[in-house]
DNA sequence: ATGAAAGCGCTAACAG
DNA sequence: CTGTTAGCGCTTTCAT
């Protein structure tokens, strides 16, 4: 049975207030008197009704996140991030996914905000079209911050890794290892991500002069696939590096290329983006940039409680770094991982 | 601004029920008077407390999903699964995990009723401790719906594997590459997962007279790592194929029979369980038990929609099958799966 | 230190 | 078809 503070105030013949006092270590009750409460709510495995408080006290206590997709293991892990850091603060997380869909993520917003969120957090699929939905949020009272991904629209607060920089180093890497003719598999250009790695990239090569060639490859496995088929395709093979965007589009061009019988690191090296977790698992374990993404998570959750305490803070980015994971596909002297000790 | 009923009506000069009516379209409200309400509310974007009408409906449309591990895959595919069903229906998913920690599980059911979901969907980690929790919450009216993992001390319903099964087929599939000293590296016995697997293996190993060997290898990577290490420092090889209750345990075997000189699958063939994403992308790709994660989570939420509304009916189990893929790593002849069309 | 009254935003039940 | 009253479970404010 369901019980509520009346029912506990009734059997212990005292008022709801004095049991909603002992029950949240407020001042103004005898200290016997919560003890007895305390025990008693116990006893009877008594829950407060959190509706009924965050109706009263206009706050929740829940952040709403919104990620595009739940499948993806990296925004789980900055969710993991999250989790962790708002749990000691006694806030809760209502998980919400946009399935990359620019009207999902407008109704989830909404949806969000109906179950009184406290703030939104979110990682913005739709840059474009929902910009404006974010900034009426914001104007109405709830804090938002992005991560991830901007929203160059407006400006709002937000935690992003340094993509740009992640480039340039991997693309530096390369070039120091002495390949020249480096193809970039870039990601949807939609996406500030995808943008700032292909900017690292071309600002690198322009600085060795050396000759850009870019292939949109998309997001995935199967589109990295297909784009590293279409460069061999072409003939005679112009290339003897891939710096890809994303490491899903790396593995499918890795694939393509052990298929096609081109030697990966000897005659095309290989540095994807992201560190996923079947990185260092694959055929020629992954070079590729990795993110920090529980770090991530808490310096989301920390700026997030902190807009709520302080709304009329001005916006704030703050920027993250990445670090390179040298592995074999990239043409580094081969060295087992796992036999280090 | 937020905005409420109340003010919506006084802006429209109609009374709160009527906007309610109109939103919700219940009937008793004229054609154009709906009209008008809607559009309005669309206007000043009017987003419904969601709070305030789970408080007064005694409903909140929300169901409270409590998981082992976020950053296991397997359990987001089932939520997903469970996502993609109960969203048809108007239902929200409240996410949670218990890090595989018994008290943790404890606070967070308490978490879940207090935030009001209608029911609870639970991966238990804690099968011994939490049985009595989850039979009070049961008792108080919520319907609780089990996934994946066998809670013996009582009955709930639930959706599970035919973990059984699973491991009859994988080990009936190694004796009939010719196999006969099969080692099971075996999970955590504390979970009728891992139980029902090792009681498969050793079901197929005595009906075909072969003798058992049992190692205990937890969950993970290293563990498998260890558990074979510790097998090959043995001395003599005793054995000629590896069944393990567990994908990732799996690939640490994986990788010590290789760091070990032990040629996979020729001189030692390899099953896990599972088909985690990287079982097709390790060095030998990995034979393996896959189980139909979204047809957990669409059973397990159909599941629960069918207990809110028939909260009387008898307890009900469904029990899913599993399949097997045949890789390499088992030895069967050769043959590149990518190289399809 | 304790209690009574009022109300958060919404809807069920009844009235007109 | 529309409005009024009451109350979901809790906390704030003001008495006592």
């Amino acid at each position: 049975m369901k019980r509520t503070l009346k029912q506990l105030a009734g059997d212990l013949n005292v008022s709801a207030m004095t049991v909603s006092r002992a029950l949240r270590g407020d001042v103004g009750v005898s200290e016997t008197m919560r003890q007895t409460i305390q025990e008693y709510a116990r006893e009877v495995n008594y829950q407060p009704n959190l509706l009924a408080r965050g109706l009263v006290m206009q706050r929740s206590h829940v952040l709403g996140v919104l990620i595009p997709d739940l499948s993806d293991s990296f925004w789980l892990d900055a969710v993991l991030g999250m989790e962790r850091t708002v749990r000691a603060e006694g806030y809760h997380i209502l998980l919400a996914h946009s399935s990359d869909t620019a009207a999902v993520e407008r109704s989830e917003i909404g949806t969000l905000i109906s179950r009184g969120v406290d703030a939104l957090l979110i990682a913005c699929c739709a840059p474009g079209d929902n910009a404006s939905v974010l900034a009426d949020v914001q104007t109405s009272g709830i804090p938002v911050v992005l991560f991830d991904r901007h929203v160059t629209a407006q400006t709002f607060s937000g935690v992003f890794f340094d993509d740009f920089a992640g480039a340039t180093q991997a693309v530096e890497h390369l070039i120091g290892l002495g390949r020249t003719r480096i193809v970039h598999l870039a990601g949807d250009e939609r996406f500030s991500t995808s943008h700032a790695r292909l900017e690292g990239y071309r600002a690198v090569m322009k600085k060795a002069d050396l000759p850009e060639t870019i292939v949109e490859a998309g997001f995935g496995e199967e589109s990295g696939f297909r784009a590293m088929r279409t460069l061999l395709d072409r003939g005679q093979r112009q290339f003897d590096a891939v710096f890809a965007a994303h490491d899903p589009s790396a593995i499918g061009a890795l694939r393509a290329l052990l298929e096609a019988g081109v030697s990966v690191p000897e005659e095309v090296a290989l540095v994807g983006f992201g560190n996923i977790r079947c990185a260092e698992h694959v055929s020629v374990p992954l070079t590729t940039v990795a993110q920090s993404r529980h770090a991530l998570g808490e310096a989301l959750a920390r700026l997030a409680l902190d807009r709520l305490h302080h709304p009329a803070a001005p916006p704030t980015e703050i920027v993250l770094p990445t670090q390179l994971i040298v592995r074999q596909s990239c043409g580094y002297p081969l060295r087992s991982e796992s036999s280090v000790q």
